[in-house]
DNA sequence: CTGCAACAGTTGCGTTTGCAAGTGAATGAT
DNA sequence: ATCATTCACTTGCAAACGCAACTGTTGCAG
């Protein structure tokens, strides 16, 4: 059988994954000083951007796993980053909040990301640079869709989307 | 002070951390037929690609941690997919080839993996895909040296390069 | 030669992870 | 109204990870 030939530099989701996890092996020891850690200053970023979520929309919007997320935000909270509360209409949700602390160590390091990304992208060509973004937002589009995750929406209007399960009802 | 804004969809670390995720969640769930991890079929990739190497150098080719590596190398000798050797010119050095074993199972996921980066990027522009590896490749390039491994020599010649550490002497 | 420093790997250990099972709340069918 | 199902979240548990300390080897000053 004739494989395809593969070469490994050229292939993309290894590509993908080595720069990535070297990314965020240098961003955490930054992180460090503001005594952050990669997941803490995800969600952050993300709750300072699209306000308040409930747990599961703030799972697909950060990739990191509920049970962790969960398990992340107790730490928050006992930091007084964040807070825990409950939906008005639906007791069973829990909605995650920006506390004024939260939101003041949010902004801190912003300035460091922006110089990050400088950094790493400075020399490069802007129209490579674009398109490599363009794809790098496709590429992460579908790979969300067949993971099954449908990304919610920018409204952080309670009753809104997010209400298609991909998974078919399957059961014993 | 006037923070830069920052948009988090826009900011290419979380890109890329974030598609490098979900990359390698998916990916594994596909090699686990084969009863690979993620980490083994890099391991077993590079080995195909470049021939038997020092665990070192083998540890920056696939950006996994020696420690980590030390231990998975450990349960691949024992399902005998790769050999632990010492150098003969150098006994503290241990080289890592593949087994006819590992050879056979290393080129199993091969036409996966291809079909995996064709249905990512199939509609996607020829061009903008070119640009976004040259980019992301030089990224790479940058995050390596600035995490100080220097990669090694395509040629597996043992007294070859990698004889510059970046870490200024510093001991107790 | 001798002794110290740098190297290559391994192992210990605490933390993080991600799946699966468990809990309590809402939804839907009979 | 009742009960099974689904949903949102939490917790248990075992595996994976990364740092630091440790062992053995080589290189190099003096």
């Amino acid at each position: 059988m004739m494989t395809k030939k593969l070469t490994l530099d050229d292939h993309l989701p290894y590509l993908l994954n080595r720069a990535g996890n070297l990314v965020i092996q240098l961003f955490s020891r930054d992180l460090a000083q503001w005594g952050l850690t990669v997941p803490m200053w995800r969600i952050l970023a993300v709750l300072g951007e699209r306000g308040p979520q409930r747990l599961v929309d703030l799972a697909v919007l950060t990739s990191i796993d509920v049970s962790t997320l969960s398990r992340t935000i107790g730490s928050m909270v006992r930091r007084g980053f964040v807070t825990r509360g409950v939906a008005p209409d639906n007791r069973r949700e829990v909605v995650i909040s920006l506390t004024a602390e939260g939101r003041k160590i949010s902004t801190k390091p912003v300035p460091m990301a922006v110089r990050y990304e400088q950094s790493l992208t400075s020399g490069l060509s802007a129209k490579d640079l674009a398109a490599s973004k363009r794809v790098l937002k496709a590429v992460f589009e579908r790979l969300a869709t067949q993971a099954g995750r449908s990304i919610p929406d920018k409204t952080p209007s309670r009753k809104s989307a997010s209400r298609r399960s991909s998974k078919p009802p399957a059961r014993k």
